[in-house]
DNA sequence: ATGAAAGCGCTAACAC
DNA sequence: GTGTTAGCGCTTTCAT
């Protein structure tokens, strides 16, 4: 049983009869090559099986084709539809991916971040809820690729892809007044991060438009999780006047509500009507099925990879925002007011 | 703006005052190197924010902590599950992961192996469905550490962690059986697929031992994705004798004879029973709650991981395969035949 | 115990 | 055009 060697540079061009750095052209499309050479080693490395060796590539100055990706975690169908879209441009340009998530640790994070873009990242993808602003700086200086998704939190101006989280909230509320709701209940996110305060923001602004007051009794704070949002749950079904809506700011959120509406025998949208926000999968399938904002993620994925990708070709390009359009989708979680 | 070039092992040699090969090997802790000096490198690692590159390191044929995952692709929350018991258990063992999506492109995917085995990789988890047979052979000849993920389907001993497919397809049968239907429709996976047929088995096993008749016009083939399940699903409930339960070889199927039963104005399960498999998390949030065979998704992306980082440290270990239990959950889908 | 030096596989000047 | 050669940042002998 032979160990097989794996196959470097030097032997394809020992089997081809060409030198070194002949192969190496060809590899990368250099110059111009005889071609009858060219064809030569293209023959003996194809015959050979031999695959460039990255590290040696990048590490010669050369180019990885990896890109890294720095998530906080992949806990919620949230992060795994962002990265779908990413995975799919990145993998259709050919590049690699390095995939880091950072459970939240800080110091994880930094060295994450130092080990790919001094390793074999040539671009850096920052899928982090907040607290960046530390490497950002160091990205900037360094003027090493990246792009921010769905995190606007840095003041300069810093390439990033979101959503209208503003505007979406808006138009939920918008929604729920429409149908004659008055006291709307919402359950903000984790405030910390912007998406957020924006989310809150587009709540506030809907209500002060159509000239409703903003009770901050019909505020709770959550964080986009599950175990927060049941006790907000609580808390605003609990209240002497109950909310006739309740609006969370995410779906995970909005499924806790539904619970516990179960539980204090409220019928939705009957008794209750309620929105969420993200539209994951489970949104559709839930009964009744959820009224919600639809966050466009694996497109907010697909669009943050291609601008990583054409800031890596063109360095100097001045760094984008984006902002991908939310939808509302109206499901069988709303009705009017009876 | 200064350009911060990267801190390289001789930066910081130099701020300590001691040589290279020391803070190499202060670095990876070998030897017995005079504290002072230990303490003075890594005060100045930490002053300068060292980190040290790991393509250079492997190269010169050191460890770099990685650890690689070809697979087929991100669709379904099934790939999701396992890659987040992955993740979970690198993480923690401080290795990092470049993620491969093969797409189902064969040439694809064996570059993709031949860069991370030839590359920086130090292990290799594949998650695909079928057909590796070809470079197998070749990791296990280059004594190259991998664990095979939900596919059996290498003669070979190949280390390969599994769910109980066919004892979790026969408790489903048997549930239905007990249930007092005769008539149960099976929708296949695709039957390239390992697992597919693993269930399929279990499904005509119970039969048999149940003293039924195996009836091949019951049995109608899918391939675990939607659109065909479709068809499937009106194949199985135009039947001139209809089923009175259906058992589908995985949740996304089995979601979309939820579907085609209400175009038909079939209630489930009062006139249909319906079975899944994997229970994926939507399994638990339509309506009817669909009983499904849980599939340890996340412990199988443990376990492969586990598996994978212990073959790495003892590599002479002889390979082993683990099933882990699959497990039947009872929910609203199923009831007594009428 | 620690410094010097030889590569690891490759790219990119630099020669010819 | 194509071969030669100097590194890239690091680990690992081999001296000392």
């Amino acid at each position: 049983m032979t160990i097989t060697r794996p196959i470097t540079i030097l032997d394809v061009a020992r089997a081809a009869r060409v030198s070194y750095s002949t192969v190496s052209r060809v590899v990368n499309n250099k110059d111009n090559i005889v071609p009858e050479k060219r064809a030569r080693v293209l023959e003996a490395i194809e015959r050979l099986g031999y695959v460039p060796n990255m590290q040696a590539r990048k590490l010669a100055g050369g180019r990885a084709q990896v890109v890294g990706l720095v998530v906080h975690d992949l806990w919620s169908s949230y992060q795994v539809q962002i990265l779908r879209g990413i995975d799919e441009e990145i993998a259709a340009a050919e590049y690699d991916l390095m995939l880091y998530t950072s459970h939240g640790r800080a110091a994880t994070e930094s060295v994450h971040v130092a080990t790919l873009t001094q390793g074999l990242a040539e671009g850096l993808l920052l899928l982090l809820p907040r607290g960046l602003s530390a490497y950002i700086d160091e990205l900037t200086k360094r003027q090493f690729p990246y792009v921010l998704i769905d995190h606007q939190g840095v003041p300069g101006s810093a390439p990033a892809v979101s959503a209208t989280n503003r505007s979406g909230a808006y138009a939920a509320t918008r929604h729920l007044l429409d149908l004659g709701h008055q006291r709307i209940g919402f359950i903000t996110g984790k405030l910390e991060v912007d998406a957020a305060r924006e989310r809150l923001d587009g709540y506030r602004a809907a209500l002060t438009d159509h000239g409703s007051r903003v009770d901050p009794e019909l505020i709770v704070k959550g964080d986009f999780l599950r175990p927060r949002a049941l006790e907000a749950a609580h808390q605003l079904l609990e209240l002497p006047d109950r909310p006739s809506a309740v609006f969370a700011s995410n779906d995970v959120s909005a499924l806790a509500v539904l619970e516990v509406a179960r539980e204090c025998n409220l019928r939705v949208p009957d008794d209750m009507s309620l929105v969420g926000f993200d539209d994951i999968p489970e949104a559709a399938h839930v009964h009744p099925a959820l009224t919600t904002v639809r966050q466009p993620l694996e497109d907010m994925g697909r669009v943050a990879a291609r601008a990583l990708l054409s800031i890596m070709r063109e360095p100097n390009r001045p760094p984008e925002r984006v902002e991908l359009p939310t939808e509302l989708i109206v499901r069988g979680s709303t009705c009017a007011r009876t």
